[in-house]
This record gives structure tokens, sequence and C-alpha cells, in this order.
DNA sequence: GCTTTACTTGTACCT
DNA sequence: ACAGGTACAAGTAAAGCG
């Protein structure tokens, strides 16, 4: 029988010697079904060394390992270049590594590749099947009691993808524990129990498992059924990869009992560190919540806010909870904020999801190990698909030198006060210049070979060489990119913004935008299996060029230049000459360049990267002053942006001056709400690892001492109290401080007067301005 | 011995 | 664990001062 079946997790066995691909699916009827596919079997390929006897070299190998079942020669290519390669076909896909170091010892090798490519990804690479993909094969259908899906198929031919732009209605559930804890929770020893462990669903159903006063194993048990009762497709969390799965299978195994959450199976942590459970996708929403820069402290309360869901989250405050707990009458209290935090979850899901198989599809993860996966890896992963469909052998990862180059210019600005400025860029100028100039690994001609000047394509200043011809791999990549996106844009324009169908395809153009932009930075990163130092250089240089040349045409056009910055170019708004000057670039350097945006007015002060415009539709666009910055208190924040207010719309920086004075006297006096007086910055390491005292160290280790859980990467919010002394000495982490003990002055001189004077100091406000009391109207004079 | 300056470390931002 | 370019705070060591 045929069977058309869309890909959602990916796993294999070994079976009596054999391996066996498992591919858990959801067919066009909506049942969960295994797609089962013997017949594939794990390889590597190896290069040996010029002059070596292929046959002598072909028995030798055969020799080192019974779980070799076949060696064959094959022709690939390394870096364009055609070169044969030996074809190692194995039994057992967990021998690859081991496999491969035996073999390496050979001195007849040059090397070995591929031998990390992992079995399933392999088998998806191979057969071009993509997870969150709809595919076709005929299938014969077989009965096992091993598997809890609605049906078990045995493959009769390799599937193939096939065109469908739907998504099949996923189950999905939403689960958070809760711990009993005193003294700091470890997901190694988990030696307090979990007290509750809340669900909700995508459709409605809602339950918890609370633990009989301090016993948990009943509580624990009666999740894992639950999970097996509703049998979701997508199990979501919120940092479940890195607390509740863990901290779960650790109470498990100290309990002596099973945590089958599977179809069947236990959760396990595997690639990128994600928790991987058999034939569900457990995903970890927090990995996406980690993408949204605009959010600066990453809590499940902020991101629900930012996403706009329409259930408000009841903060918990993880500390009080063996106090609600010890209290029969607050437990209640606690089990409703736990069940408000995971309908959060299931709704913060809906808005996420869409992306995440988007995303997953598109660069060729599975959805579970998607979001775990950091940009580098899903870039990668795009480029080894499309490498190897090609032919192109993948480069292993090894280590290599920093070796840093000059990447953009960014002018200085024109500070002050400007009216009608227009912002011009390039659309995706790395990844068109890369196309344009056809740079890749493949076309680099290096120094000692000879080429016609007029083959090649010269980067300025740095000398490389590329082949205009043939398509570079790059070139051939980001085109299939953009044609795709660009095809994707089409179609939205002609659906309702509101439909699903929408939603999905506008997920999957974000996908993709992220995917392109990225390829020229991962080309650049020493971890990069494709890395090549030469690509990056080159592009870069043709960037500076391009936006050098693009700033002497409007020059030349009469244009007043405000700011520029890589791709961007901020210029006094003339209407005819701006066109003129899009129409030049688009002729001569053959480049689109997009009239962004068109401020009213705008303000700089002498730094880069800095401005705050005011938008036509009365908008205020703030850029990388500290009212973006997560890392000032949002009073400071506040008080900037307020003053970028006064003075863009009303232009009367008086007033400004008397608001931040209205605010300081505010401060001195503790009217300010202590929440505001918060500062987060992030632990880039362990506290005991920073050679330097800083205030966010210090209170991370009064945090770690009251036996909280921290981890590099997490964000530590602290305030800054009386006393004498450092800073650092006087940083407390904000539970553990009352308004009464916060250091006004502190806040006063180095929260809220830097940022209001560093815009209002270009009007002639001194510091000390701030600070006086309102004796009389006019302070100072203005012209 | 105190203040000023120069430098280092660390964080977050921009394109 | 995508790149380089940039601003700025806080701590600390060195330099300047009398």
């Amino acid at each position: 029988m045929n069977l058309n079946f869309w890909i959602l997790d990916i796993a294999h066995e070994v079976k009596k010697e054999k391996p066996q691909i498992l591919l858990w699916c959801i067919d066009s009827n909506n049942k969960k079904v295994l797609v089962i596919d013997d017949t594939f079997l794990p390889y590597f390929y190896v290069l040996p060394k010029e002059k070596v006897d292929i046959k002598s070299l072909t028995s030798k190998i055969l020799a080192l390992s019974t779980n070799i079942t076949n060696i064959e020669l094959a022709d690939r290519k390394l870096f364009g270049k055609p070169v044969k390669v030996l074809k190692i076909t194995f039994r057992d896909p967990g021998q690859a590594i081991k496999l491969q170091k035996i073999i390496s010892k050979l001195e007849e090798i040059q090397e070995c590749y591929e031998y990390d490519v992992r079995y399933p990804l392999r088998y998806l690479i191979d057969n071009q099947l993509t997870p969150c993909g709809w595919h076709q094969t005929e299938v014969e259908e077989i009965k096992s009691k091993n598997y809890k899906v609605d049906a078990i198929y045995q493959v009769k031919k390799t599937p193939k993808p096939i065109e469908e732009a739907k998504i099949p209605r996923l189950k999905v559930l939403a689960f958070d524990i809760k711990c009993y804890s005193k003294r700091g929770l470890s997901t190694k020893t988990a030696a307090d129990p979990v007290i509750t462990i809340s669900t909700a669903t995508n459709n409605g159903l809602e339950k918890q498992f609370i633990a009989t006063d301090y016993n948990d194993k009943k509580a624990i048990q009666g999740f894992a059924k639950f999970v097996q009762e509703f049998d979701p497709d997508c199990i979501v969390g919120y940092e479940s990869n890195i607390f509740d799965w863990l901290y779960l299978g650790q109470r498990a195994k100290n309990l002596k009992i099973k945590l089958d959450v599977g179809r069947p199976g236990e959760p396990h942590t595997s690639m990128y560190g994600h928790v991987s459970i058999a034939g569900r996708a457990n995903i970890d929403l927090y990995d996406f919540a980690e993408d949204i820069v605009d959010i600066k402290v990453k809590t499940l309360e902020n991101i629900a806010e930012f996403l706009g869901t329409k259930i408000k989250p009841l903060k918990v405050d993880e500390t009080k909870i063996p106090e609600l707990w010890d209290d029969k009458k607050l437990r209640e209290k606690l089990l409703e904020q736990s069940k408000n935090e995971v309908k959060t979850i299931i709704e913060v899901s809906e808005k996420l999801l869409p992306f995440a198989i988007q995303l997953s599809n598109v660069v060729g993860l599975p959805l579970d190990h998607v979001g775990a996966a950091a940009m580098g890896f899903r870039v990668e992963w795009y480029l080894i698909r499309q490498a190897s469909l090609e032919g192109e052998l993948i480069p292993s990862r090894f280590e290599k030198q920093y070796f840093p180059y000059r990447g953009a210019i960014v002018l200085a600005p024109k500070p002050g006060i400007h009216e009608n400025v227009a912002v011009v860029d390039f659309s995706s100028m790395y990844p068109a210049l890369m196309i344009q100039k056809n740079i890749s690994p493949d076309t680099f001609v290096s120094e000692d070979v000879g080429v016609k000047s007029t083959e090649v394509n010269i980067a300025p200043e740095v000398g490389y060489k590329f082949r205009k011809v043939p398509d570079g791999f790059y070139k051939r990549v980001l085109s299939d990119l953009i044609k795709v996106r660009r095809k994707i844009k089409t179609q939205l324009k002609k659906l309702d913004p509101k439909s699903i169908e929408y939603r999905i395809l506008d997920a999957r153009q974000q996908a993709i935008k992220t995917t392109t932009n990225a390829v020229y930075g991962y080309n650049a990163w020493l971890g990069a299996k494709f890395y090549f130092k030469q690509v990056g250089e080159a592009t870069a240089a043709w960037g500076r060029e391009t936006i050098t040349k693009t700033i002497e045409v409007a020059k030349k056009l009469g244009l007043q230049i405000i700011y520029a910055d890589t791709d961007s170019l901020f210029i006094k708004y003339e209407k005819p000459k701006v066109e003129k000057l899009i129409e030049t670039v688009r002729e001569k350097l053959e480049l689109e360049i997009e009239l962004k945006d068109i401020y009213e007015r705008i303000f700089f002060t002498e730094a880069k990267k800095k401005y705050a415009g005011l938008l036509k539709d009365g908008r205020i666009d703030i850029t990388g002053f500290e009212v973006v910055r997560g890392d000032w208190a949002e009073i400071a924040r506040e008080v900037q942006e307020k003053v970028f207010e006064i003075i863009l719309k009303e232009k009367t920086p008086e007033k400004a001056v008397v608001y931040v004075q209205e605010i300081i006297q505010k401060m001195q006096a503790n009217q300010i709400p202590y929440e505001e007086l918060i500062i987060w910055k992030t632990l880039t390491k362990s506290p005991e690892e920073y050679e330097i005292a800083a205030p966010h160290v210090s209170a991370a280790k009064i945090l770690l001492k009251a036996g909280g859980r921290l981890d590099a990467g997490d964000k530590i919010g602290f305030v800054i109290t009386k006393g004498a002394g450092r800073l650092t000495d006087r940083a407390k982490p904000y539970s553990m401080a009352k308004l009464e003990d916060i250091d006004t002055d502190y806040y006063v001189n180095n929260q809220i007067i830097p940022p209001a004077h560093r815009i209002l100091e270009s009007f002639g406000v001194t510091e000390d301005q701030f600070k006086m009391v309102k004796k009389q109207k006019t302070l100072f004079e203005f012209k």
C-alpha cells in the first residue's frame, strides 16, 4: 500500500546486528505511525594517500573489523575537485567513531570523512527526506507490540518527499515541575521531592500530579501514565531540557521507578543537550525565546507578555515554595500558580511552534534538535545537506587558531538633531556579494595558481581571487535560498495575514532569512566544518568597497551624509536625489538598495551605533542607547526614553531637565518602585572563574551561598545598597534587599544622570544642573 | 598618601 | 558555539602630585 506521512521524529535501533531507521510519523489521516526502513546501512569515506594500491588497501581495511560489510570506490569532490575515495559500509552505527580511529592509523590513509554524520541524519540526507515534511512510499503493515502507535509499517521502497505545505494537527502537552527545596536544587542528586507536576494540553485538558506531602513517587508515576494516555506528539516546557526532565529523571532513578513517557521509552539527553523522547518531539521553548533579542530577561512571564498571550502568568518565587507547601492553606495558591504557568506555556507554544517546525524543515534538523542547536549548527546542517547532494565531501571539524580580520566600516555620525533624514540600506549585502563575486571555498584561487585576471573576481584590499565560473557552492546555495524566500513572499501577498497558511509561510520565510544571513558569519566561525577565512575576509572587503562607493555616489549627488554603518546610510532626505542614488547603485554596483525609513527628526551623539529618531507616524525608534540595553535599571531606561521623547517631539531640553530633576527627587525620597531599580547582568561563566570583582558576580556568589541554582548564561538581578566601599561589595541579589536598603546616590549618579546627560549635554546641559532644586523657572539659557 | 589616568575585563549592543 | 566594530562601566594598577 501507499502511505503519505509527515516526519515528526527520527531514531534508529540495532536488532540482531541489523540497524534500522525508525521514522516516527503522522499520516494523512492524522494517525500516529512508525515507518521502519532496515535497508540502509551506515558508512563513511576514506581518502587514501596518492599512489596507494586500492585493492590491497581495501583488503587491509576489511581485515580490521568484522563490522564492515562492504568497501567500494566512490567519486566525490573535495572543495569542488574530483577525488576517488573508499566508501566503508558497516553494520553497527554505534561503532562509526571507533572504526574511523582504527582506519585512520593506517599509513595509506590521508583522511576519513563524514564518520561523525549520525546514522539517522545520514539516512534523511541521502534520501532527501526532511523532518517536518511530507513524504510518500510503498509500505507493508507489520505487527508488533513494541511500539505505541496506531500502525507500524515496513518500507518497500525508499520514501520520497512530496509537495505539501500543510502541517498535521499536533497534540501538544505542556508540563512544569515544582520542587520542594530549602537549600537549592541539583539536577544531579535531586534530593528533594517534586511537589507538583502540572500539565496542560492544546485541547484544553489540565491535570496536576501532586505529591502526598513530601512523597513524590505517585505523582511522577501518575504524570508518566497521563503522558501515555494523552499521547502527545509534542511535549513542551520552559527550560525543560536543562531542568525539568533532568530533575524528573534523577528523581525517578532515586525512587527506582520508570519514567516511561515515550512511544515507549525514557527521556535521554542527546545532541546539543536536548532531551530526546522516542516518538515525540520534546521541545524546550526557552531555546526559541533565547533568539528573541527584544526580550532582555527571558523569563516565561516576559516571553508571554511579549508574545501577547491571553493568560497572564503569576510569578512564582522559587525560594518561597517550601513556605507555601508547608502551610496546607497556602498550597492551593502554589498549585494555582503552577497551573497558570503551564497554561501559559501552551499559549507560548502556539506562537513559537510554527517557526520551530519551519526551521526544522528548512535546515533539516529534527524538530526536537533544532531549537537546541546554536545558529552555527543550524547553518551547518543546511550546508551539509546541500553539499552531500552535490557529491561534496563534508570537511571534518578541527581546531583552528583565531585569526581576526577587518570587518565593516562605521562612520562617525554628525552629532546633534537632524530633520528629515532617510535611511537606505542594502538588502542582505553579504549574501548578495557572495553571489555576485562568486565567493566560495571551491572558487577560491590560491596565489600559486596562475589565472587570467579576466577569469577571476579580485577582492579589494585583501587581493583574494575567486573564479567567475562555474558557480561556487555558496552562490548556488544562497541563490536558491533567496529564490525560495522571494517566492514565499509573493505567495504571502495573496494570503490573509490571519490565516494558518500565512502563519506557516511567514514562519518559513523568516527561517530562510536567518539561515541566509548567517552563512557569511558561519563561514568565518572557527568551529565551522566549512571554515574558510578568505571567504569571510573577501566578503567583508567587498562590503567596505560597496558602502564606500555608495557614499561617494551620494556625495556626488549633493546628498548630505549623516551616518553609515556596514550596509546602511543615513542621509538628509531629498526625494529625487535619493531615488537617483538607489537607481545608480542598482545600475553600477548591481546590488539592491532600498529606502528603509524616513525620520522626521533624528538625534546622534558623537558615539557610533547609537541614535534615536522620530518616525513620521509618531513612533520613536531608539538604537544602541541605554533604553534598549538590558543591563541598566528600568528607571534609567525610562528616564532616557522620556528625555528622547521630549527632545524629539517637543524640542524643549529645559523641560527634559526639569523632568530629570523630578525623577532624581523621587529617587532621593525613595519613591521609585523597587522593581525599577533592579539591574540585570548575564553570568557568562561560573562565579569562581571571574578574574575581577564585579557587582553581578558578587551578587551571584551570595545567591549560590544561599543555595540558589546558577549556571553560566543566567541573568543575575541585583541592586546596589547603602554602605561604604566598592559597588561590588554593596551589590545584593534583588530578592535579598528592600527599598530602604537602596543606595539612592548610586542610582542618581550612576543610573539616572549618565544616560540623561549623554543626550542633554549636546544642548549645553551640565551634570550639576540635574541636581539643582527648582528655584527659578529657567535655570539656564538656550539658543 | 591621595587623586588622576591608563589599562583590563566584562557585557551588551549594531549591522 | 555566526562575524567584526563599538560604547561604556567598574575595578585596578600605574603615574602624577605635593
